[in-house]
DNA sequence: TCTGGGGTCCTAGGACCC
DNA sequence: TCTGGGGTCCTAGGACCC
């Protein structure tokens, strides 16, 4: 058998961890740039908030712009993002997962398929929650069954009925469930599939799978399998290694200048081989991509990107970001306003593996090794944004909005949780 | 005024090889 | 008159996930 874990709310839980004034109240936590909802408590569910609604929406109202705001009638508590905190809670749930078993696959920040071979699985599922709940402070729902495709489906009834769900039986319960609810059919398939007459779970489960295969290829297959309780996707204990690996966001304000798009790019650049440092991996190629605001049609459209080589498989910032300003120039046009931003560091491997370039300067490659580790080195110890890169900028008035982020309480020092 | 970010996998088509 | 078959690699686009 296998379980699925999966936090409720997950944000938001993580947001009435240090501050359980929220417990009860409507709560959303907003993507970057404080755009768009991407957690909301069960209070906001309640009020027919939709997942990824544009804060500005909310401001208006249910009914439209003219009626009361969502946000000041039910004195919705807003919140900006907080990836640290939610990393680092994350972290604790999963190291909580893992006292119950070695089969952990840590799926995203707040999922976990476990492995339950020779446990009893309605009490392990109880004591999980339990546990995690009492030592973190997040509450998990737990869907047990035979595929991760049928865990999947338990969960979702897991958080319907007070936690705990194991499958044995799916298909009366497939039979209630639309096909859009199925782990890998998404908007398009479930267009297809609908198109067909396939509209539930039971449906796809039951479907010709010759006619899948045309219809959704070979995922769609496997996923039809899993639902049969075949299991075609197997427990990934090690995460694989990255294969590429992006920084990208929009920006606080309009950016009409190439200095300051060029000033976003390097931040974002130094963040991304940062990233690939702390990975012990290297890219070999890069792709840097800039765009105005597709949400504004009426004004002048630009989007364009553009992919290089590096000389030499690296991590390091200066070649990185080097290589990423050239293309900036390159790929800026004045006259529109940029709305949004990248770097995307691509073809990875192992960082360990070094092929040394027969034209490559060896005692450069090293001085600017040790300096990477040491600014590393800093970074970690004294928070990030300690040592920066001066071509990011010192003001960075493009910056993304983040107007409502709480504190860091379990990873920087100077932000622990006040108690009076 | 205001519309996220970071990933993966699969498929089809073109270029090229023998 | 008649113009193969089998394979790899790369890329772009489309689909999905959280």
């Amino acid at each position: 058998m296998i379980a699925l874990t999966d936090a409720n709310n997950f944000y938001v839980s993580c947001e009435r961890v240090f501050n359980p004034r929220l417990e009860g109240k409507p709560v959303v936590v907003l993507s970057n740039n404080d755009a768009c909802v991407v957690a909301r408590s069960n209070e906001v569910k309640a009020l027919g908030v939709k997942m990824g609604t544009p804060l500005f929406e909310m401001r208006w109202s249910a009914t439209g712009p003219e009626g009361p705001s969502l946000v000041h009638e039910h004195q919705t508590q807003v919140f900006s993002s907080n990836y640290a905190l939610y990393g680092d809670l994350s972290r604790r749930v999963m190291e909580v997962l893992g006292q119950f078993t070695p089969e952990v696959e840590v799926y995203s920040i707040d999922e976990a398929f476990l492995g339950l071979a020779g446990l009893s699985c309605e009490m392990v599922a109880h004591h999980m929650r339990l546990m995690v709940k009492q030592w973190t402070g997040i509450p998990v729902s737990v869907g047990v069954a035979t595929t991760k495709t049928l865990a999947k489906i338990a969960n979702h009834q897991a958080k319907q009925q007070g936690g705990v769900c194991v499958l044995q039986e799916p298909e009366p319960v497939l039979a209630q469930l639309p096909v859009s609810e199925v782990w890998g059919i998404g908007r398009r398939l479930t267009q297809r599939l609908e198109a067909q007459g396939i509209t539930t779970a039971l449906h796809l489960q039951q479907a010709d799978l010759a006619l899948i295969r045309q219809l959704l290829g070979i995922v769609g297959v496997r996923t039809v399998l899993e639902l049969r309780g075949v299991a075609c996707l197997p427990l990934e204990r090690c995460p694989q290694p990255r294969k590429s690996c992006g920084v990208s966001r929009g920006f606080g304000r309009p950016v009409a200048s190439l200095a300051e798009l060029k000033q976003a790019i390097a931040s974002y650049g130094a963040t991304a081989a940062a990233k690939l440092r702390r990975d012990h991996r290297v890219a070999q190629s890069l792709q840097v991509f800039i765009t105005t605001n597709r949400f504004h049609p009426q004004k002048p459209q630009y989007a364009n990107s553009e992919t290089i080589g590096l000389p030499y498989p690296t991590h390091d910032t200066l070649t990185i970001v080097r290589a990423a300003l050239g293309a900036t120039e390159r790929l800026y046009r004045p006259g529109y306003t940029y709305h949004k931003a990248g770097v995307m560091l691509l073809d990875l491997s192992d960082g360990a593996i070094c092929q040394g370039g027969l034209f490559r300067d060896e005692t450069r490659r090293e001085r600017v090794g040790r300096l990477m580790v040491a600014v590393d080195s800093l970074n970690r110890r004294f928070g990030d944004g300690t040592v920066r890169w001066a071509a990011a900028g010192l003001r960075q008035e493009w910056k993304m909005r983040s107007e409502w982020r709480s504190s860091r309480f379990t990873t920087r020092w100077d932000e622990l949780v006040v108690v009076r």
